[in-house]
RNA sequence: GGAAGGAUGGGUGAGCUGGUUUAAACCAGCGGUUUGCUAAACCGCCGUACGCUUGAAAAGGUGUACCGAGGGUUCGAAUCCCUCUCCUUCCGCCA
C-alpha cells in the first residue's frame, strides 16, 4: 500500500508508474478525497481543542457548550472516517511500482531472459508427459481425485508419494543448513486482516479458498502460499534492527481457486486447486531488499543446481508483475515433453509495500521507525519439482532415474519402475 | 463448554478510590564523557499515527488521537459500565 503523501509528493511520477502497470486510476478523485479528508480532519482537531480547553478549566458555566461541541465532533468523525475509507479502498487496490532496472512491458511476451543453466538432454525416444509416466507407474491417479473431491486435484502414490516427500525434506535441509533459513510449520489457515497484509485481499478475494468457521468468528482463508502466513508473522510489529534479517523457510500445501485459468493446464498436476511448495521470506531492512533478492533466487537455483534439472532465469517485466512486487524473478525448469521451460519458482522483493499494509517496522541504525522490506519465493514448488524430475529423468521403459541427491531421502534406491 | 484473573510504549512493569499522568521506573536502543581497545561507570536522548506549519532539502516547531478492539457514562476516562478478541490458571471434553 501507498503512502497518500508520497503520491501527493511525486504524483507525475505515480501516475507514470501505474500506466507501467496496466493500471487505470481516477487519480483526480484521489487527489480530491485526500484533500476533503485533511480538511475535515483539521476542522475536527480545532473542535476537540476547544473541547479539550473546557475540560480542562472546570468551568461549569461552559459545560454545555462542551456538549454542543461533542455532538459536532461526531458529525465531522462520521464523514470523515466515510472520506478515508473511500480513499483506502481505492489505495489498497493498487498496485506496487516496479523498480527501474524492471523491463517496461505489457505482459509475460515482454519479460526478459538473463540466465540459462544445465543441458538439455536429448532422448533416444519421444519423452513422454508426466501424467503418462505417472498412470502408467500407477502411482499418480487423478480420477480417483475426481471421484472424491472434484477436478485439478490428485492422488499421489507410492514411491511417487515417497519421491515428493523426499523433495519437500530435501529442499528444506538445503535451505535450513547452507542458505540460513530458520524452518517454521505455520498454520494453512489465516484471517482476512492476514491475508490484505499480503495483497491478496481486497482485490483477489475470487482466487482464495474461504473458510466456513463459527458466526462469530472472523473470515479466514486458506492460504494460497506460505508467503502469506509468513510474511505476516512480523505484521503490527516494530522489530529491533538487532533481529533483522530474518530468513524463514515452510513446506506448505497450498490452496488456490485457479479463476480465470479454466482452460489453461488442465491435464496433469501442473496447475492444480491444492500443491506442495517450499516457501522461502525474508523481511530485511528496507534498503538491502535488493541483494536480498539476489540472494534468495540464488538459494531457490540452487535446488534446481544440486537436482541437475536445466532451467533459465527471466525477470519479469512490468506488465506481468504480481500485485505486491516491485521486482521479480522467475526461474523455469525444462519440460522435454512440453519442449518449453515452465515456471518452477517466482522471488519477488515487495519493498515496503507489504510493509505498510502490515504495519512492519523496525527502528534503523538512527533509531528512526520505518518500514522493514519482505521478499518472497518460492525455493521450489514441490508438485512442479516432482513434475520435472519425472519428465527429466524418465527412460525408455518407463521407469524413473531418482537424482543423486535425492538418494539419500528415498532409501538410495536408483529408480522408482513399474510393479 | 464452565469458573476466575489478566492485556499499558521495542521489552519488563507501576498507575486503575475518574481532573499534577502531559503514562512513572527499569531494561534494551541511540548520542556523549571517560578510556590504548573492550567492558564498566556517569550524563543526555528515546512511543505510534495523522493534521497544520518553517525549510530547497536535511531537520525542526506545533496540534489532535491512541494504554488489546469496538461502543457507552461524564464537562472530562488508561482508570467506571457493556460487548468482543486474545492470553493465563483451574474444571470438563478430546487427537
Amino acid at each position: 500500500m501507498h503512502n497518500i503523501k508520497d503520491i501527493r509528493k511525486n504524483f507525475e511520477d505515480f501516475k507514470k508508474s501505474m500506466e507501467l502497470r496496466n493500471t487505470d486510476l481516477d487519480f483526480e478523485n484521489i487527489l480530491s478525497l485526500d484533500e476533503k479528508n485533511r480538511a475535515l480532519i483539521q476542522e475536527k482537531e480545532n473542535l476537540e481543542k476547544e473541547k479539550k480547553n473546557i475540560s480542562k478549566s472546570k468551568d461549569e458555566k461552559l459545560f454545555a457548550k462542551s456538549k454542543e461541541i461533542s455532538t459536532k465532533i461526531d458529525d465531522l468523525s462520521k464523514k470523515q472516517h466515510s472520506i478515508k475509507k473511500q480513499l483506502d479502498d481505492i489505495l489498497s487496490s493498487i498496485p506496487n511500482i516496479p523498480l527501474k532496472d524492471v523491463p517496461i512491458g505489457k505482459d509475460e511476451n515482454d519479460n526478459k531472459e538473463i540466465l540459462k543453466v544445465g543441458e538439455i538432454k536429448n532422448f533416444a525416444f519421444k519423452p513422454k508427459s508426466h501424467y503418462e509416466i505417472g498412470e502408467k507407474l500407477n502411482m499418480l491417479d487423478f480420477d480417483l481425485a475426481t471421484k472424491t473431491t472434484g477436478s485439478r486435484f490428485v492422488f499421489v502414490k507410492d514411491k511417487l508419494a515417497s519421491l515428493e516427500r523426499a523433495i519437500s525434506n530435501f529442499m528444506i535441509d538445503t535451505h535450513t543448513k547452507i542458505n540460513g533459513y530458520t524452518e517454521i510449520s505455520p498454520p494453512l489457515m489465516v484471517t482476512d486482516e492476514t491475508m490484505f497484509g499480503t495483497g491478496q485481499l481486497p482485490k483477489f478475494e475470487n482466487d482464495q479458498f474461504e473458510i466456513k468457521f463459527d458466526e462469530k468468528e472472523g473470515r479466514k482463508f486458506l492460504i494460497p502460499t506460505a508467503e502469506v502466513i509468513l510474511t505476516n508473522m512480523v505484521k503490527n510489529q516494530i522489530i529491533n534492527l538487532n533481529s533483522l534479517p530474518i530468513r524463514v523457510v515452510a513446506s506448505t500445501p497450498c490452496f488456490r481457486k485457479e479463476a480465470g485459468s479454466y482452460g489453461k493446464d488442465t491435464k496433469g498436476m501442473i496447475r492444480q486447486h491444492q500443491f506442495y511448495k517450499v516457501e522461502l521470506v525474508s523481511i530485511v531492512e528496507n534498503s538491502n531488499c535488493i541483494d536480498e533478492l539476489e540472494r534468495m533466487t540464488n538459494s531457490a537455483t540452487m535446488i534446481l543446481d544440486k537436482l541437475k534439472l536445466p532451467y533459465r532465469k527471466i525477470i519479469l517485466s512490468t506488465g506481468d508483475m504480481g500485485f505486491s512486487a516491485e521486482k521479480t524473478y522467475d526461474i523455469e525448469v525444462w519440460l522435454p515433453s512440453e519442449n518449453k521451460y515452465r515456471e518452477i519458482s517466482s522471488c519477488s522483493s515487495c519493498g515496503t509495500f507489504q510493509a505498510r499494509r502490515m504495519k512492519a517496522r523496525y527502528k534503523n541504525k538512527e533509531n528512526v521507525t520505518d518500514f522493514v522490506g519482505t521478499l518472497n519465493g518460492s525455493g521450489l514448488a514441490v508438485g512442479r519439482t516432482l513434475i520435472a524430475i519425472l519428465e527429466n529423468y524418465q527412460t525408455e521403459d518407463g521407469s524413473v532415474q531418482i537424482p543423486d541427491v535425492l538418494k539419500p531421502y528415498m532409501d538410495n534406491i536408483d529408480k522408482i519402475s513399474i510393479n
